[in-house]
RNA sequence: GGAGGGAUGGCAGAGUGGUCUAUUGCGGCGGUCUUGAAAACCGUUGGCCGUAAGGCCCGCAGGUUCGAAUCCUGCUCCCUCCGCCA
């Protein structure tokens, strides 16, 4: 959510902004209603001051035997008047809601402008393996490997589904263990948070209204709306950690990450070429999340950057760093980083972890504050999230990256331990 | 699933129609005293809207009334017991 005061005095430069991610947006009828709520709230104030003081007035009066009828009369006037007003005010706030809920964010100073066609590559880690042979695809090497079933995988969930089996379901397990270790070993701490959640998570995500149909709702009772939802990233759950807190300003930043699986319709966004498990219903990431001073966000996102970098390099994968344009960014974020992975198959670098800066745009739709020391006062946090990483992808880059001419795939030494082996053989 | 009970400020806990501008205690913060600390004493202590005056907030939403923390209705959440159960 944006601030509206900061609508109300710069509506051109705030415009201006947001058309470097979307269609030209017209304020006059937003500045209208807020013009109209000013005055809604000034009138209704008003006259509850008048009626608190006249109504406190009355037991004295009779008790001096005046009569009161006549005053009474009139406050009842005044109350549905303010019943009146309090309508109209509800409607019109109703509609600031519904515009402001719909805005993405501003972003950053240093965002460049338009689509991902203006995405800048920043950095590059270590170079495309060269095979002296025909190299084999993913879905190919882990269906030879017997590490992933996509038969099976789809004759339970249905198309978009897969299922890790044997090695392969421990060298997900071992990623995700090398990940939990990692980040526990940079100070954040591990929540197991619930995948089910309630509707205000998704909008103070900023998922909800605008991104509803991505995600999968489960049936509400006897035909109500959807009350839950499965979560499409742990970021959902994590941005509600501190929902409605005030927090100490010595206690920031706070950093947390989680495991869950991430669960996405996905509707109408498959891609040919993107076989097996570039893009599914269901896929596992750690995210790792963190509340922070505005001051302290930008700094906060390079380090989340380079700590999800020292994953990927822990696994010795070649992988770039992309920093988003303006309308490639989710909507609630200001900046965004895409670590990205090359997949030697579909020659093309593909996304393992989004890092990004959301400044206080989820904070304002979560009414997370934390209170500045030096002046007492309240104000938005800033909150950032990055994967560390999605498993979805990476497993396709591992065994891509990692194979050999006989179609066998050397494990990358940190998730040996966990795999019990060095060398992955095709299985009969 | 059944039966009961409850929700008041950071916490505990009064208040059952009108100086409630929400008692009090604890905790927190500041101060006095002290070499320092403790104790004692004094002061202070939330959120939202509004340029301000001021208004709103006693789980949430409605209603009754000149006036609601207090009465009525619906909802949400929590607790206890019973049943079922990974």
């Amino acid at each position: 959510m944006l601030d509206i005061k900061l609508i109300r005095e710069k509506p051109d430069e705030v415009a201006r902004a947001l058309a470097t991610r979307m269609e030209p947006v017209d304020f006059t009828e937003l500045l209208a209603w807020d013009k109209e709520r000013r005055e809604c709230i000034g009138s209704v104030t008003e006259l509850r001051a008048r009626r608190k003081t006249v109504s406190a007035d009355i037991p004295g009066l009779k008790k001096a035997g005046k009569d009161t009828a006549a005053l009474q009369a009139e406050m009842k006037t005044v109350g549905e008047t303010i019943k009146s007003l309090e309508g109209r005010l509800a409607e019109v706030e109703a509609k600031i809601d519904a515009f402001m809920s719909m805005l993405p964010n501003l972003p950053a100073d240093d965002v460049a402008a338009g689509g991902k066609e203006h995405n800048e590559v920043v950095r590059v880690f270590g170079a495309a393996p060269a095979f002296d042979f025909e190299p084999r695809n993913h879905v190919d090497l882990v269906g030879r490997l017997g590490l992933v079933d996509y038969e099976r995988g789809v004759k339970m969930g249905g198309n978009g589904f897969w299922l890790y089996r044997g090695d392969g379901a421990r060298m997900e397990w071992g990623i995700l263990n090398y990940f939990v270790e990692r980040h526990l070993a940079a100070g954040y701490e591990f929540i197991l948070p619930p995948h089910i959640l309630i509707h205000r998570c998704g909008y103070t995500a900023g998922q909800f209204p605008k991104f509803k149909d991505d995600v999968f709702h489960l049936q509400g009772e006897e035909g109500k709306d959807a009350k839950y939802f499965l979560l499409p990233t742990a970021e959902t759950a994590l941005i509600n950690f501190h929902r409605d807190e005030i927090l100490r300003e010595d206690d920031l930043p706070r950093k947390y990450f989680a495991y869950t699986p991430c669960y996405r319709k996905e509707a109408g966004s498959y891609r040919a070429g993107e076989r097996g498990m570039i893009r599914g219903h269901q896929f596992n990431k750690v995210e790792i999340f963190q509340y922070a001073r505005p001051e302290d966000s930008s700094a906060a996102l390079e380090e989340m950057v380079a700590h999800a970098e020292t994953l990927v390099q822990g696994l010795g994968l070649h992988y770039r760093v992309s920093k988003l344009a303006a309308a490639d960014c989710s909507a609630s974020m200001a900046k965004t980083y895409d670590i990205e992975i090359w997949i030697p198959s579909m020659h093309e670098y593909k996304e393992v972890s989004s890092a990004s800066n959301a400044h206080d745009f989820q904070a304002r739709r979560g009414a997370i504050r934390f209170r500045r020391a030096a002046t007492g006062q309240n104000e938005y946090v800033h909150t950032l999230n990055a994967s560390g990483l999605a498993t979805s992808r990476l497993l396709p880059a591992i065994v891509e990256q990692c194979q050999q001419k006989d179609g066998s795939v050397v494990v990358p030494e940190v998730l040996r331990a966990a795999v019990g082996k060095e060398v992955l053989r095709p299985v009969e």
